[in-house]
DNA sequence: CATGGTCCGTCCAGAAAATAAACTGATTGG
DNA sequence: CCAATCAGTTTATTTTCTGGACGGACCATG
């Protein structure tokens, strides 16, 4: 199965990851989420060829997660910055690093904290229920066909 | 860079991303979620080479993620289940498809609808803080090195 | 007791994709 | 003029993936 076939797969999952699904596309959607928007800082971050950075910010750029705008004329030279459909990724990096944190934390507690601006606290994510608003575990949830 | 280099960078999103940062290993979580348990289930409903689903389920197995365990003898035969840690995955797999749902989902809706056996209702996630329970912006989020 | 079926893999060669390293090209500052 | 910055592209190599065959341990059927 080829990259294009699973975006035709009729489960949403299957098409999420079509467009997020690699190594590098995380890690460079990371560190949009960090505030990084230029080739060459995605570049220097990551350490990996730029041909990868490249395609990676083309491919998400056609998807809409990222916008390329200029930044300045002469050259024209252009940031990549996160769109709405691309914030809305957050839940996915945050669900990421939080189980990151719980699983490959080192002795000295997670490498970043996260401030919820809004209470102030330095927090983790939690899985609510959008009818009944409590945390949703594994086992409490039932699949059934959509459509 | 490797995927062992990528397990030792002090980033919680890196080293997530080495145990389940590909496509097939996305899918076969999904399908784990999913209830699906054996290889040649794992084989059929992916319909990917059979290398890569052995690969991936050993590399899981190593990570404590599933947990190999016989369901039959005579011969015997292992089966594929998620540990605890694995089902602590669940929250980046639902936000996975809720992503998907919003963009990605057709006319006819999203293809698989959750149930929340606990208020009986149709849901979907909902990110919110630990400390103040309200849902959790992109933009509310501020991060800071953590040690 | 052969024959085919099930199930979980492994092995191999060729095809496809990912990747690194070097290069291009426009521009600015000294 | 020379070096530096920045955003890529080109080329060659390395890695991964595919598709199929194969193995081994059984079971059911005729």
């Amino acid at each position: 199965m080829k990259w294009e076939d699973l975006a035709q797969e009729p489960c949403s999952v299957a098409r999420s990851v079509a467009v997020i699904g690699d190594r590098w596309t995380l890690m460079i959607l990371r560190d949009c989420f960090l505030g990084v928007r230029r080739f060459e800082a995605f570049q220097e971050r990551l350490g990996i060829s730029r041909t990868i950075i490249a395609d990676r910010l083309k491919h998400l750029t056609q998807e809409g997660v990222l916008k390329r705008t200029p930044y300045q004329d002469h050259p024209t030279r252009y940031e990549y910055r996160l769109t709405d459909k691309g914030l809305e990724l957050h839940p996915v990096v945050m669900a990421i690093v939080h189980w990151g944190d719980r699983h490959y934390a080192g002795q000295a507690g997670p490498p970043l904290l996260h401030r919820h601006k809004t209470c102030g606290c330095d927090f983790h994510p939690v899985q609510t229920c959008s009818e009944c608003g409590e945390p949703v575990e594994a086992r409490a949830v039932e699949t059934r066909p959509g459509f």
